[in-house]
DNA sequence: ACCTCTATGTATAAAAG
DNA sequence: TCTTTTATACATAGAGG
């Protein structure tokens, strides 16, 4: 596609693999939600990297979608790999194992929050501030393109409104659904989100542009 | 998008719906599939149109895939009545329990550090976003008393060292244990802890004391 | 990993058959 | 609806940080 032509057949180069995995997951996670905004279909896609990792995205309720798709193909039973179980000292292990993990998580999770933090060394903190710069950061670039969409949104349907001078239909972009555009009652929400919008700069320029976004 | 750009809507027009559904549907398809191939990367997707009609693909078993997400996701009954798997109650009511935390947990986990943010709403990625800006001022506050600390002790012990004109015993304060103050290697360590100290900043002051800490 | 940049390959909107 | 055509928008390979 670009300074040359691809053959479609595996990547070898593991480096370069995963690099086209990246951009062409994006790509195709944007063409599906597009196809269903346009189109007003329903669409679930499922992507397991080679390494195991799940991305996903579905128009609507996954859970749904995927009962809808039941009905219309032959699986019924996505549990094929029913384990006989040969309870007793393996449910045992596995129990504790799981209780052992669930406690792993936890103390991650708090650690994550800023909390039990005495018992790290100093690589450990500067590790979990990495990690949490970085987490920062891609949570910011996401609320960011969530609310570039809806102020795109927002325009569109104010745009409509007044040409049309009547309220257009409840949304279907999917984007803004849970936005009022109501002449009658907008403004009148008691609850806003300050989203300040800073994901492209680093995460300490304070450029940032701050929105107060009505919402409900 | 050729003669003119379009805002990614639903089309009105319903044969230009139909049509576009058409193009997109199998652009989409394709793309699918060549991630899959290009990355070795197992991918489904599943397509309803409009008006109920279902186009799939999936580069391996449609129904191990979803069963493989089945796992990784907490969805664990598609079906409004799922059979109580002719299992001791037992088994299901405290495994699957656990389970289920543990599946929560690691969402949890990969959420803060930015992955799978997909699904969040604008107010749960404010509240990670609050979230994650709070731990990272905790971890760096952390830090920054340990690092504190360690220059102190630094200190205390070269002074000790030049004035005795030997080296001191053992560190007793407890903070710099690992430090090496040892003449005859220090400075070799090929290792180092990039440490910024900001923390009684706010996170967004880069203001920040930058030093590189000999460590090992 | 993730960004940027750019040249180029692809997808596709619109029109026409 | 499907095909073809064409102009244009978009995606992305490859290279470099």
């Amino acid at each position: 596609m670009a300074r040359q032509k691809i053959k479609i057949r595996r990547i070898d180069n593991i480096a370069a693999r995963q690099v086209t995995f990246s951009k062409r997951r994006r790509g195709l996670l944007k063409k599906a939600q597009e196809l269903a905004i346009l189109c007003d279909a329903d669409v679930a896609l499922i992507i397991f990297s080679a390494t195991g990792k799940l991305f996903d995205y579905s128009s609507s309720s996954m859970q749904e979608l995927l009962g809808k798709y039941k009905l219309h193909s032959n699986i019924n039973n996505l549990d094929k790999v029913e384990e006989p179980l040969l309870d007793l000292q393996l449910h045992e292990s596995d129990e504790t194992r799981m209780g052992k993990e669930l406690l792993d998580k936890n103390l991650e999770l708090s650690q994550l929050r800023g909390e039990d933090l005495q018992g790290l060394t100093l690589e450990e903190l500067q590790r979990l501030e990495t990690l949490l710069e970085g987490g920062l950061h891609r949570v910011r670039r996401t609320k960011d393109e969530r609310i570039t969409n809806m102020i795109a949104s927002l325009e569109q349907k104010l745009i409509t409104l007044n040409s049309n001078g009547k309220r257009p239909r409840t949304s279907t972009t999917g984007e803004c659904d849970n936005m009022v555009i109501n002449p009658e009652d907008h403004g009148q929400s008691s609850d806003s989100v300050i989203c300040s919008c800073n994901s492209l700069e680093d995460d300490c320029s304070d450029t940032s542009l701050k929105l107060a976004l009505p919402f409900n």
